[in-house]
DNA sequence: ATAATAACGAGA
DNA sequence: CTCGTTATTATC
C-alpha cells in the first residue's frame, strides 16, 4: 500500500477481477480502495486463498508492467526494517516514477524475467537481524570452495582450473593489489567476494570499476555500481563503454530527467542490459542474476540519501549482496570507519597495495608544519600562501606541470576561529561550535543558539574572530597575482571541469570538483587543512583525509615529480595517514576510537527529532531493548528537539523495530506533529 | 479520512 | 439492562 503511515506497513489482501487476472503478476504498481478512497499500491504476490473475512476487488492494474522484481521487493523490506522505515517510502526510492512514454518505447518486445539469482537465495535461516552485512561470516553464506573468508580466494586456492569456455578479463589492471586478480577471478566465477578496496594513488578508478564489471558480465552475471556524482558518472560511464562496448550498461541517475531515468530503469527491469551504473537512485536497480555490487568513493556524504528512510548507499548494496549471494566491492583512495568495520569482521576483505607498490605511486608530501600563520614569502603576494606551497608551485609551474589547489568550499565550515592562535571559538555555555550565520553577523552557538557578543579565546585571550574559509574564488584571484601570466581555472560548485591540459597552469577546485589533469599534477597544494579539522562533527578527521587523498590522487608520483603540500601540523593523524598514504591505518584508528565513546559503526544510532512532546511520547511508547541507552536532547533547529537511541549493533534491528512500532503506534492514533527517525544519521550533533 | 467497534454512563 | 454517546481502532 502506496502510504507512508507506518502503522499501516504491511500487506493487505484483494480479490482479483477475471478482467485482470492477466496483468494482475506480482510486481506491478496497481489502484485499490482503501479506508474508501482509491490509493496506489504494489502487487506483491498472488494467493489462492485469505485469512480475511471480506475483501475488497482490486480496483485498477495501472501497467502491466511488473516494474518491482521480487529481489528488489526483498531488498526493499530489509532496507525498510534496517532502518525504522515502512516499505513504501523505501519503494518510492526504489522504482522511479513511471512515465507512460518511455514505458511504451522500451515494453514492446522483451517482458521481465524473475529467474532468482544464482546461489543461495534464502535469507538461510538467519534471525530477523540476518541481513545486516556486518555480521561474521560465519552466517552461512560463504562459499566453502576453499575460499578465504570474506570471499577473496587466496592466491593458491584459485591457481586450479578454470570453468572452461569463459571470456577472461585481463587482470593486468588489478595487478598492483596481491589480491586484484583473484578478485576478477571470483567474479567470474560467480563466487560472492566481497572486497573493501584502497585505490592506489594516480589510480583510474573508473578503469579498475569496468574491469571488474566486465570480469562479472564475462561469469554471465549483471552489475550495479553506485558512485557519488554526475562527473564520477559520466567517468565510470565512458571506462564502462570503452571495456563492455556501447550498449551493454545504463545510467541511472535522477539528475538525467524522469523520461531517461524510467526507460533506464525500464531496459535493466526487462533485460535489456545487466549493467546499471549510477548516483544512489541505483542502489535499487533491477539487474538480472546481479552477481556484483560496487560503490565508490563510499565516504562522499552524497551517498546518504535525504528522503525516509534516509538509507545510505553502501549499506542498500551491501544488504544487497548479504540477501543475494551477490560479490560485493567498497572502493575509494580513502577508507571509511564502516568500510574498516567489514574488515575487522571479517565480512570483507582488504585489496590493498603493497607497501612499497604504493611508496612507489605516492607523490612527494609535505606538511607546511603546526605554524598557521602564513609565512609571508617575498614572492607570494597572498598572505594565505605559505612559503613551502608557493616554492612547490613554482616549481611545478616552472617544469611546466599543472598545479591543483584545494580550497574548501564557502559556507561549508562556517564556524569561527581565533584570529591571533586559530583554536576553533566555542560556546562559553555548553561549548558548542560558534558560526557566523552571516558574513558580517555576531558569531552564535550552532547547539544552544546563543549569541557570544564578547568572546576571549581560552587559549590565548583574544578576542578577535575570523571565519575559518576563504572562498574559491578569492583564493583564485589571490593566486593569480601570486604567479602572473599563469592561466587560473576554477573548478565549483557552478561551473565542474572534467579535466585540465597538462601544461602549466593553476586550477583552484573545492573538493569533489577536482578535475583530472592530462599527465598528473606536478603539485597539488591542500589549503585550509586545519578548517576542515577543526570542524564540529565526528567525520572532520575522516572527512578531510577523505577529500585531501582524492586530491593527492590526481598528483604524478613522486619519481614523476609530483608533490602535495598540505597546510597543516604534520603530528595530526589525518596528516599523518596522508603522508603515508594509509587509510586503512586511520580508519582502523578511527574506529577504534568510536568503538571508545560508542558512536556508529561500533555502534547502532537512531535519532529521534521533532518537537520536545512528541518525541518523547515516541520514546515513551517504545518497547526499546533493555540495553538501550537514550541520550539527550540536542537542540534540533526551528525549536525541535534531538534525541539519540543507542544500542550494541547485535541489538540494532531491535531497535529498528521498536522505533518503528512506536511511530505506527502514533500514527494510528493520528499524534499530529510529525516525529522524524533516522537511523544511523551521518551526522550527530 | 471514515466506518466499525468497543467502552462508558445515564436512565428505564 | 438498554440505549445513546463517545473514544478507539482498523482500514483488505
Amino acid at each position: 500500500m502506496d502510504v507512508p503511515l507506518p502503522h499501516l506497513d504491511r500487506p493487505f489482501d484483494y480479490l482479483v477481477p477475471e478482467a485482470l487476472d492477466a496483468d494482475a503478476r506480482p510486481g506491478v504498481r496497481v489502484k485499490v480502495r482503501f479506508a474508501g478512497q482509491l490509493v496506489d499500491g504494489w502487487l506483491l504476490e498472488r494467493a489462492e486463498s485469505s485469512e480475511h473475512p471480506k475483501l475488497a476487488y482490486l480496483e485498477k492494474v495501472v501497467s502491466p508492467v511488473p516494474v518491482l522484481s521480487p529481489e528488489v521487493a526483498r531488498l526493499a523490506r530489509a532496507v525498510a526494517d534496517r532502518y525504522a522505515g515502512s516499505l513504501a517510502d523505501v519503494l518510492r526510492l526504489a522504482v522511479p516514477p513511471r512515465h507512460a512514454r518511455a514505458e511504451k518505447a522500451v515494453t514492446t518486445d522483451t517482458p521481465p524475467t524473475d529467474e532468482p539469482a544464482p546461489g543461495g537465495t534464502e535469507p538461510d535461516g538467519s534471525p530477523a537481524d540476518g541481513t545486516e552485512p556486518d555480521r561474521s561470516p560465519a552466517d552461512g553464506t560463504a562459499p566453502a570452495d576453499g575460499t578465504a573468508p570474506g570471499g577473496v580466494p587466496s592466491e593458491a586456492a584459485d591457481a586450479g582450473a578454470r570453468p572452461g569456455g569463459r571470456a577472461e578479463v585481463d587482470p593486468r589492471g588489478w595487478r598492483d593489489y596481491p589480491a586484484g586478480p583473484a578478485l576478477l577471478r571470483a567474479l567470474t566465477d560467480g563466487r560472492p567476494a566481497r572486497a573493501v578496496w584502497s585505490a592506489l594513488p594516480g589510480e583510474d578508478w573508473a578503469d579498475r570499476y569496468a574491469d571488474a564489471v566486465a570480469a562479472t558480465v564475462a561469469g554471465g552475471r549483471g552489475a550495479v555500481v553506485v558512485v557519488a556524482d554526475a562527473r564520477d558518472l559520466d567517468r565510470l560511464d565512458a571506462a564502462l563503454t570503452a571495456v563492455l562496448g556501447a550498449g551493454r550498461h545504463v545510467r541511472l541517475a535522477a539528475a538525467d530527467g524522469p523520461a531517461r531515468r524510467y526507460r533506464a530503469f525500464l531496459t535493466a527491469r526487462t533485460g535489456g542490459v545487466d549493467v546499471v551504473i549510477g548516483t544512489r537512485a541505483a542502489m535499487f536497480a533491477p539487474v538480472r542474476r546481479l552477481g556484483l555490487v560496487a560503490i565508490w568513493d563510499d565516504g562522499d556524504d552524497l551517498h546518504a540519501e535525504p528522503r525516509a528512510p534516509y538509507p545510505h548507499a553502501r549499506d542498500v548494496l551491501l544488504t544487497r549482496a548479504q540477501l543475494g549471494d551477490i560479490a560485493a566491492v567498497v572502493g575509494g583512495y580513502a577508507r571509511t570507519a564502516e568500510a574498516q568495520l567489514l574488515v575487522e569482521t571479517g565480512w570483507a576483505r582488504e585489496v590493498v597495495a603493497d607497501r612499497a607498490v604504493v611508496r612507489a605511486r605516492t607523490p612527494a608530501m609535505a606538511p607546511t608544519g603546526d605554524d598557521p600563520q602564513l609565512a609571508r614569502d617575498p614572492g607570494a603576494a597572498s598572505a594565505r600562501l605559505p612559503s613551502l606551497a608557493w616554492t612547490t608551485a613554482r616549481d611545478a609551474l616552472r617544469a611546466d606541470l599543472p598545479v591543483l589547489v584545494q580550497v574548501p568550499r564557502r559556507g561549508y565550515v562556517p564556524s569561527v576561529a581565533c584570529a591571533d592562535c586559530r583554536a576553533p571559538a566555542r560556546c562559553p555555555h555548553c561549548a558548542g561550535p560558534l558560526a557566523l550565520p552571516s558574513a558580517q553577523g555576531t558569531p552564535a552557538c550552532r547547539w544552544c543558539g546563543r549569541v557570544a557578543a564578547v568572546y576571549a579565546c581560552p587559549e590565548c585571550g583574544g578576542r578577535r574572530l575570523r571565519a575559518s574559509v576563504t572562498g574559491a574564488r578569492r583564493t583564485a584571484e589571490e593566486l593569480g597575482r601570486a604567479f602572473p601570466g599563469v592561466p587560473v581555472r576554477t573548478s565549483g560548485r557552478e561551473e565542474v571541469l572534467a579535466t585540465v591540459p597538462g601544461g602549466a597552469g593553476l586550477v583552484i577546485a573545492t573538493p569533489g570538483a577536482e578535475p583530472v589533469a592530462e599527465g598528473g599534477y606536478g603539485a597539488v597544494l591542500l589549503l585550509d587543512s586545519w578548517a576542515l579539522l577543526t570542524r564540529a562533527d565526528l567525520r572532520a578527521g575522516e572527512e578531510a583525509l577523505r577529500r585531501w587523498m582524492a586530491a593527492a590522487a590526481l598528483a604524478r608520483p613522486g619519481t614523476a615529480g609530483g608533490r602535495v603540500v598540505v597546510v597543516a601540523d604534520g603530528a595530526l593523524a589525518p596528516v599523518q595517514a596522508l603522508l603515508r598514504w594509509d587509510s586503512a591505518w586511520f580508519a582502523a584508528r578511527e574506529l577504534a576510537e568510536r568503538r571508545e565513546l560508542g558512536f556508529p559503526p561500533a555502534v547502532r544510532m537512531a535519532s529521534v527529532t521533532g518537537a520536545a512532546e512528541a518525541v518523547a511520547d515516541l520514546l515513551a511508547g517504545a518497547r526499546l531493548p533493555g540495553d538501550a541507552e537514550v541520550l539527550g536532547p540536542v537542540p534540533a533547529d526551528e525549536g525541535r528537539e534531538r534525541m539519540l537511541v543507542r544500542v550494541p549493533r547485535s541489538r540494532a534491528a531491535a531497535m529498528a523495530e521498536a522505533l518503528h512500532a512506536a511511530a505506527g503506534q502514533r500514527s494510528a492514533r493520528k499524534a499530529a506533529d510529525p516525529v522524524r527517525l533516522q537511523v544511523d544519521p551521518l551526522t550527530l550533533f
